[in-house]
DNA sequence: TGCCAGGCCCTCTTTAGGGCCTT
């Protein structure tokens, strides 16, 4: 298994929306996929310090209390470097999250060697009919069985994951392509909507 | 103390504005 075939979806439940700002991170879910499977975990609520807003409260479920007794930031966030390692990883809202991960782990002097793609960009320009591109509207889209227990970073982390797998699935029948790799992927995020459909045709070389 | 993001994408665009997406 080379590591072009594993792949760690992410999330973080924050304090807010933007690290410059002070805000950090709460909670760090992820998944590790190889084939279309999820074969490993990571989940950690950390201790960010301060005392989180009830917005973030309401918004997560997670308490002032049950961070009270967390892990610090910094222990966790070594542990997650370690899990990454040199894979390729992928995030809904990508930019956002990987704000976070650089400030986080820039406070460690630890940084990753992948690369980091956005299943957002993504799933915009290869699932241009859904109603939106909230990650709880992708699931429904795609029909992914789900409990509905969203913005809790492991649970949004794996179904993350599973849209992915999904999208990609829905994409390489499509197009009749043998296999979807993670740079193609980049390639796609980074050409204009309305380019990739004549992009995909002609890598799977069928007629629109 | 109180302030409070940023990148993408569309369009009535590019000398700009506003909605979407993440917490």
């Amino acid at each position: 298994m080379s590591m072009a075939d594993s792949i760690i979806i992410f999330d973080f439940e924050t304090t807010g929306l933007s690290p410059d700002m002070g805000d950090r991170i709460i909670e760090i879910g992820a998944v590790r996929i190889e084939k279309g499977h999820i074969v490993d975990q990571f989940q950690a609520l950390m201790n960010p310090g301060s005392r989180i807003s009830s917005f973030i409260e309401d918004y997560t479920g997670i308490t002032n209390a049950m961070l009270r007794d967390a892990d610090s930031c910094s222990n966790v966030m070594y542990r997650f470097a370690d899990f990454i390692s040199n894979s390729n990883m992928v995030a809904h809202n990508a930019s956002f999250d990987k704000r976070f991960l650089d400030s986080e782990l820039q406070n460690i002097g630890r940084s990753y060697s992948g690369e980091i793609t956005c299943s957002l960009l993504a799933s915009r320009r290869l699932l241009p009919s859904a109603p939106d591109y909230k990650l709880g509207t992708l699931v429904k889209f795609l029909c992914i069985e789900n409990s509905g227990s969203f913005h809790r970073a492991l649970y949004d982390a794996e179904m993350t994951a599973k849209v992915w797998v999904a999208m990609l699935s829905t994409v390489r029948e499509h197009y009749s392509l043998a296999n979807i790799p993670f740079s193609l992927i980049q390639k796609i995020n980074k050409t204009p909507k309305k380019s990739v459909s004549k992009l995909l045709a002609r890598m799977g070389n069928i007629s629109l």
